[in-house]
DNA sequence: CATGACTGTGCAACCGGTTGCATTTCTTAT
DNA sequence: ATAAGAAATGCAACCGGTTGCACAGTCATG
């Protein structure tokens, strides 16, 4: 049984035979530049209006190669940045026509279900957004070729796909120098997960500036980027006995999570100890959170993303680039003031 | 110039060549209970994966009618208890095999356009996923001829479409049960936007309980479900003086903007001023928040919402339901205790 | 060994559009 | 009025699959 005619759907046909004109004339009249008299669209548009007839997007995306779907991946529904993540996301797409496919990777390491997934769907391109999947995880989407751009990616000096987003390592350094500037002695990062390339970068560009001024450094690393795990990795630290003067977090929900714990163990932030977050999230401005951390650019980046995604739509063979976006310090309560 | 043919996709045909088989047999081997001898389904198979064929949903949707892609409607991404309704609808969409399609409603009013999107594509059925538009949105959808779910929607004696959500009725008499039992005497609602009807029907069930026990009951509306318009409708409650002694808020999100401007005012929680919220969202329980809450099951109200679009999916004429859910108290620390 | 019931297979039409090409119609210049 | 060029239109093939139907092959049965 045609289930698209039980559901009564118009098609083509039925408007070309109510205006009395070929197939031909009606596609053209919904195709942006074809060429079509104003008397055969006049007739076309009103017979459809009539019918209530709306192309359907798929079949023509047989013959023309484009579905106007870009895949969206993503594998954090936990932090709460991504909520703005997925707002500008989809605003963004919406306001070019493009329709987002939203995958949700939890628990999923290998990229290739996603990619046969996506590939059976036809999707004209794929936005990866996540920083901790790796770069191959990407790249596997360009080996199946398919467009595709990651953000808030791992920068690399060649990469293999286009990546956008902060100077993860500058950020790290910023973080150093802030605190060196405030006069903070013993510092420790306290970063996500260790297996994220964010992580990793945050850090090198974070011990580098520390090292280099011969400041004490602890290291300890939380399972993952969430309130949880900052809360138990920060809950661990006080635990075990002398914690930092100051602690550089991986991410604003992890700040939230250590700041939370400092909290519970009677210490006040920034007086005994001090938290500097990464994100500058919506939430990290609320007035109970108050956090003093580095400004990521997600706007920016996203709307590079969905920029860079329409260019490779129209010429998949252009090199990738890296591009990376500037951090700056947002501040706010929880480090103490310049001395 | 063919594009798809351009990415090198590999299509039936090339299988069926290098098979030495139809085409037909083909799509028989790929299609669940097809008639195919295990001998040409060997023969395809191999040819599939030397290929790499993987097959193109859409292309099939043509004839079969059905995409498997669902529309995902939401209005709201300031509020981060929508980060979990995403995760779980991705999730449990993906586990059936099915692909959200996401839209984001922000700024608009009207189903027209998000009718005419999700239809130009086809989608098998939609799942609006707000407590805030009215029933009419829903049932533009259903009018239309698409199989219809409307998650965190009103209750209605007579629904037009599927609608699944929490008792919002009662669960403002549980709020006002609760309260009462605390022994509050002046007590307040500060609801999200007054034409949600989330916001309606939950003040008419706190009404109701209140004035029928002789209280003292103050009513006023935040401008949306939000941290900000929780924050400045409170402040401004504190500057008008005279707060009230405990405040039931439409929402978490709402009742942590509160909160932070109790705090701000210097106000203690639950000493000076209760706050009871309604969601019982993962971020209620963070122990810097520990919001005493009205617990919403999520979980179960997505889980039934993701079985009745596929059971409309078969058989769209079955009558629509209006599900209720069970809420429930989450003591935390932010109402006085039993007096 | 003939018969009938089944199982597999391929042909060809179809799903709802797009598009190259040939043909017709309309402009415009002479 | 006429020829040349441009614009509009329809035909028919095609995009990548699915499926009703007719036919061929297999097998158990009488």
């Amino acid at each position: 049984m045609p289930r698209a005619a039980a559901r009564g759907a118009i098609t083509l046909k039925d408007v070309a035979m109510l205006a009395g004109v070929s197939r031909s004339a009606v596609s053209r009249t919904f195709t942006a530049g074809a060429s079509v008299s104003d008397k055969t669209r006049a007739k076309v548009e009103q017979a459809a209006a009539i019918l209530g007839y709306s192309p359907n997007a798929l079949a023509s995306s047989l013959t023309t190669g484009r579905t106007k779907m870009i895949g969206l991946v993503a594998n954090n529904f936990h932090n709460p940045v991504f909520l703005q993540v997925f707002d500008l996301f989809t605003k963004g797409l919406q306001a070019r026509g493009l329709r987002p496919l939203l995958v949700n990777l939890t628990d999923e390491v290998s990229p290739e279900a996603s990619i046969r997934m996506l590939r059976a769907y036809s999707v004209d391109g794929v936005i990866v957004a996540s920083s901790t999947l790796p770069a191959s995880f990407a790249e596997g989407f360009k080996d199946a070729g398919v467009p595709v751009v990651h953000s808030f990616g791992r920068h690399t000096a060649n990469p293999q796909v286009n990546v956008l987003g902060i100077d993860n390592i500058a950020a790290g350094r910023l973080a150093a120098k802030t605190l060196i500037a405030r006069g903070y002695q013993r510092v420790a990062f306290l970063g996500g997960p260790a297996t994220a390339t964010s992580t990793q970068d945050r850090f090198a560009g974070f011990a580098e500036v520390i090292e280099a001024s011969g400041l004490d450094l602890s290291v300890s690393y939380a399972s993952n980027y969430s309130f949880d795990a900052g809360r138990a990795e920060m809950l661990r630290l006080l635990a075990a006995g002398s914690p930092a003067e100051v602690y550089f977090c991986g991410d604003d929900v992890l700040s939230i999570g250590a700041l939370s714990a400092t909290q519970s163990a009677g210490l006040r932030v920034p007086e005994d100890i001090g938290i500097i977050g990464l994100n500058d999230m919506e939430m990290a401005g609320w007035a109970n959170i108050n956090l003093t951390t580095i400004h990521n650019p997600f706007a920016q980046i996203i709307a590079a993303s969905i920029d860079l995604i329409e260019a490779i739509l129209d010429d998949n063979s252009r090199t990738p680039e890296a591009r990376l976006f500037d951090c700056s310090i947002v501040e706010r309560g929880t480090l103490r003031h310049l001395p």
